[in-house]
DNA sequence: TATAACTGCTTACC
DNA sequence: ACTGGTAAGCAGTTATG
């Protein structure tokens, strides 16, 4: 096996993690795995003070190390871990710790100021946060990098929901924290425990580093070596700070003018991607077309960046002029038809950069170098958005608006070639139609090769669902192809809803579209066990992401706001419930599972799958009588269009 | 008192 | 320190007949 090129850099490291009391701070133990198999833990069993010694004697020993949530005190919410508060006047509560620590190496630090014993911790301050370093050592701290946007869609496709160590590495590893448990279970546990507990952290921090041959660690690597930025700093900066220097350098190479365009940095919206109404119905033969990375494509065609849009030179220049339809400025907030070109001069700098990446992942896809082939890919479907981003150096909302309005003059163009081959478009979103029974696979390659003339764009044939369940709703669609079934963006399949309406929701599509049977009688039977009451409650439990911390909700009387005050929860964390009845229990969540509510979870289950009854043709008012539950308007976008009932072929 | 319209939030798609 | 917009559904509030 090739040894990862991210070891070649750290050698021998070690991950550790530590424990503490939640209100005094004492340290109370700590663990050490490093990445050949060395483990060790420590206790606080007479003296805090020798834990303390133990855990610098280990950390002096490697040059990196790794931790979880390590080295940088996010937020000074902490509000005494009282529940009487938790509202907006807790600044003046007694109880709010001002400079709360909440990461491993602050603890360490404050514990050997506290102790009067010589520290190597280095703390320093920026605005509200407090960061953390061991001076002449390197250190990563492993959830900032599992808490980059780019690595949880990019990489792991939004396989964990929460930025636990618990939930990572349940999602990646398949395995958790010690028996489930967490930090306010510690010292319930026997001393063997404790170490077990203590120990199982590190192990699953040193596991993460190494998942997937390095992938992760490999591809921020990657992305020090294209961007000239520290390995360390990579880890703990994102896309604005990347593309940020990358544009800086070509600036400071006379490469490109700095930027000349500025900005208000109020965070308008600009206007997106064009999604098609959908002809709701259910197909077979549908073949999914996809523009390949539409957005760097327009960008490049179009010398879209932040030096060429309205540049100095071109202004009065015809030809620099954005030759598009008025309708493709409709609802524009930074651009129009007259009041921006495009310099005819120069070659801007972030279509520079593009074709040199985009000419270098492929290189490197050749070579096998997977890591830097993602570093690319990352660099370059994140390229645009930056633009948009109002904290980048580089903002420019001009660029990104004009890179989406191309983007949709692109999916309209392709349309009319669509039309014109005599396929019938039933759906499309940003980058891709869906077509219903294309005329022949040779029309498709025609398609595809006027789009490639035409537009200069590749078409690829992403999916050829035998069967296709389209929803009346914009992004919510089924499709089945050789026997998979890929169910996208329905209700009953979002992470929000309980299990058991995931479960049956699931099963009930499998029945209609794979296996051919009549999905009723499980549904029946779902909606009576409901009733009965016999369902397990952890089948019903509910789940919110708390977006803020509760007390920063702009609206404080949402659900998320509520139920986050009245457990003490915090942001980032997932909050589990019941739904209950407020006219029978005054709130209409509860903890207490003999509150459920079982008629919210019957019109829950109905609404997630009542629409595809109705599009397969059962009958969804008499069912709905039946099971005593609402029926839901939804729009009809069908225009009159005949829904199709032919064989799967 | 009932319902529509609206806001805020979470989750998903691209 | 932080890539973007589009869109669905739900809880909860406010306007309206």
């Amino acid at each position: 096996m090739k040894l990862p090129k991210v070891c070649q850099i750290l050698g021998e490291y070690v991950a550790f993690d530590f424990e503490w009391d939640n209100t005094t701070h004492i340290m109370l133990a700590a663990s050490f795995v490093n990445n050949l198999g060395s483990k060790k833990v420590y206790l606080n069993s007479h003296s805090e003070i020798a834990l303390l010694e133990n855990i610098k004697a280990e950390l002096l020993e490697y040059s990196w190390s790794i931790g979880w949530n390590s080295n940088t005190s996010f937020e000074n919410n902490n509000n005494g871990g009282t529940s009487n508060g938790g509202n907006l006047n807790d600044i003046a509560n007694d109880n709010f710790i001002a400079d709360d620590v909440q990461c491993d190496l602050g603890v360490l630090y404050e514990r050997c100021e506290t102790n009067g014993i010589d520290n190597i911790i280095f703390k320093s301050q920026k605005g509200s946060r407090a960061y953390y370093s061991i001076p002449g050592l390197y250190h990563i701290d492993l959830y900032q990098v599992y808490n980059k946007q780019m690595v949880q869609n990019t990489i792991y496709n939004r396989a964990y929901r929460t930025h636990k160590l618990d939930d990572v590495s349940k999602a990646l590893l398949r395995h958790g924290k010690f028996k489930g448990l967490g930090g306010k279970d510690f010292l319930k546990l026997s001393i063997k425990d404790r170490k077990k507990y203590s120990l199982r952290d590190s192990e699953l921090v040193m596991e993460l580093s190494k998942h997937s041959n390095f992938e992760v660690l490999d591809a921020m690597l990657a992305i020090s070596e294209i961007t000239g930025l520290d390995f360390e700093r990579v880890c703990r900066t994102n896309l604005t700070t990347w593309w940020g220097v990358l544009f800086d350098q070509m600036i400071q190479n006379g490469e490109c003018p700095e930027p000349f365009n500025t900005f208000d940095r109020e965070s308008v919206k600009y206007k997106g991607a064009l999604v098609l109404d959908p002809k709701q119905g259910l197909y077979h033969n549908t073949v999914v077309v996809d523009a390949a990375s539409l957005y760097p494509t327009v960008s490049i065609h179009s010398n879209l960046s932040f030096d060429t849009v309205n540049c100095k030179c071109c202004k009065n220049n015809s030809r620099a002029k954005v030759k598009l339809n008025d309708t493709f400025f409709k609802g524009c907030k930074f651009i129009s038809k007259n009041k921006c070109w495009i310099c005819q001069k120069r070659e801007g700098a972030f279509p520079k950069k593009l074709k040199i990446f985009r000419h270098e992942r492929l290189q490197q896809k050749k070579l096998g170098n997977g890591a830097k082939q993602l570093a690319l890919k990352i660099l370059i479907n994140g390229g645009y958005g930056v633009f948009g981003h109002t904290k980048f150096s580089y903002y420019n909302p001009m660029v990104a608006e004009l890179v989406t309005t191309y983007g949709r003059y692109t999916l309209t163009k392709m349309q009319d070639i669509a039309k014109k081959l005599g396929f019938h478009i039933i759906y499309g979103d940003t980058d891709s139609l869906f077509l219903n029974n294309p005329p022949s696979k040779i029309t498709l390659s025609k398609f595809q090769k006027l789009c490639k003339e035409k537009l200069d764009i590749e078409n690829e044939e992403k999916n050829t669902y035998n069967t296709l369940i389209l929803s009346a709703g914009k992004k919510h669609y089924i499709g089945y192809e050789n026997g998979l079934v890929a169910i996208v963006g329905y209700e009953g399949k979002k992470n929000d809803r309980c299990e058991f309406v995931k479960e049956t929701f699931n099963g009930l599509i499998n029945s209609i579209i794979k296996n051919n049977t009549n999905p009723i009688p499980a549904l029946e039977k779902a909606m009576y066990t409901l009733e009965s009451g016999k369902v397990d409650p952890k089948l019903l439990k509910k789940s919110i992401r708390l977006g803020q911390n509760p007390k920063d909700y702009k609206s404080q009387t949402c659900q998320a706001a509520k139920i986050g005050r009245a457990v003490g929860a915090k942001k980032g964390e997932l909050v589990e419930y019941f739904d209950s009845n407020i006219k029978k229990t005054g709130r209409s969540w509860s903890k207490n599972y003999r509150h459920i509510d079982i008629s919210k979870y019957k019109q829950s289950l109905w609404n997630s799958v009542s629409e595809v009854l109705e599009i397969t043709k059962y009958p969804v008012n008499e069912l709905a009588e039946k099971f005593d539950v609402r029926t839901i308007k939804r729009k009809n976008n069908n225009d009159g269009h005949v829904m199709q009932n032919l064989p799967a072929v």
